[in-house]
DNA sequence: CGGTATGTTGACAGTGATCAAGAAAGGTGG
DNA sequence: CCACCTTTCTTGATCACTGTCAACATACCG
């Protein structure tokens, strides 16, 4: 826990405690996706070489801004993060969250296109952007690390950008299953981030948002457990809205 | 010419002999996106191995159906792909053009999660993906070609993404000003795909498109050539509609 | 020249945004 | 532990944007 920096100290003694279990129970170790091959010590020294963090940061907290310098990329230990791209008007987009063990932030130009905040509490990992640029460059196994990860993050995008001529109901039944299926898979649905990220993230109004989970659920295909944990009362059906 | 195999035979002679000066003229050597470096002479001759065709496609044919094993893919020589996915209710989405010189179909799953089809006439070019991968984990430059190539997706389609709360008006702004960056750049924009397909790609009826761009007209921020050709009179006034 | 595919314009309807008010949840201080 | 306050979520009423249906115009091709 010594080598946890922490920014924007929290002022809730209970959900800090709640939250130090969770950060020195798992994640802090280097992530095992790096370390394709146990062959490859000099690959994993390397990375780990230029591993900063992890840092801990309070929910709606900005990691980076976009146009800053990409100097840095990341990985997410624990929490959630979005990445979004605000409007003059100052309406926002999310374009997509990551959830623990994702890497995020890597691009071949010059400055971020997107900002990133952490949607809940979070701990980040660092990477300097051109160590790991310049490791790949000589080390395959990262290199194809790179690439998977990608190519996951286009296919997951692809994904979302599929919603843009759908329905309400459709592109919330797209959510939550995605979510459910990113967590563990079970019936019962946390929402880690807040409707308006929701809202934001699928195109959307909070009010529609809210709107629709209420028709979904009068129509038996979920249930609110609480304002944050939907239950998949029936899955089929939900798979069904997506066509 | 005579390498060229011809798929779906045009029944248009006029529109054919065009096409085969364009096929002709440009593209049919290999792309020299692959030869990073000189020095490289192995993973040259290691990737034109695994080239086949350039095959020639009459407009509106299928490469590939979403669900087909990814056993290859795809280099746009000449014309337009779309990428796309049906809905049961008939409904289309595109969610992505690729122009000539863009590698497509490149993924780490075992089958195409879209379809590809010709929006255009089109010479595609082909590569056994898993020559291509092995290759890739072989020879770093061939690797780090695929991986600048996916990020250069994954930028296309975040922006694009980015559309999914917007209007009518930025969606066909974002649209023009793409096309115009991706081709020449001049003022005059050529439209090389239907308006159905450009309806499809924005999440627009055909309708609003036309309705839109004559919108724009109006405005004189544009200006119909032919129903095929638009000059953007007032890029600025067309970025300001981005925000 | 005629036929088909594609694009344009109008009238109307429906989905979702906006505005507004109230309810519930979570954090703060006593 | 409880009361208060702030934030978040829910629900209703209304309006605007875009989809749908229909008719017409134009371009393309044989």
């Amino acid at each position: 826990m010594g080598e946890v920096e922490v920014v924007n100290a929290s002022k809730s003694a209970r959900r800090q405690r709640l939250f130090y279990q969770v950060a020195s129970g798992s994640g802090l170790s280097f992530p095992s996706a790096f370390i394709v091959d146990e062959g490859q010590k000099l690959a994993k020294r390397a990375v780990l070489s230029m591993r900063r963090g992890p840092i801990r940061y309070r929910r709606n907290s900005t990691i980076v801004c976009e146009g800053d310098p990409a100097d840095y990329i990341f990985m997410v230990v624990d929490g959630i993060v979005r990445r979004c791209k605000a409007f003059q008007n100052g309406a926002r987009a999310i374009v997509a969250f990551h959830t623990p063990g994702e890497l995020f932030g890597w691009t071949d130009e010059v400055n971020h296109a997107l900002s990133a905040e952490t949607a809940t509490d979070a701990l980040i990992l660092f990477f300097k952007r051109s160590a790991l640029f310049s490791v790949a460059a000589r080390e395959q196994k990262v290199a194809s690390f790179l690439l998977s990860s990608t190519m996951a993050e286009l296919r997951r995008i692809q994904d979302h950008s599929l919603l843009i001529n759908r329905s309400a109901k459709c592109r919330v039944a797209s959510f939550l299953l995605d979510l459910s299926t990113r967590t563990d898979g079970t019936t019962a649905v946390d929402l880690p981030m807040s409707h308006q990220d929701i809202a934001d993230h699928l195109g959307l109004s909070i009010e529609t948002v809210s709107r629709t989970i209420t028709e979904l659920e009068r129509a038996c295909v979920i249930e609110r457990a609480s304002a944050r944990t939907i239950v998949l009362t029936n899955r089929a059906a939900l798979v069904r809205l997506l066509n």
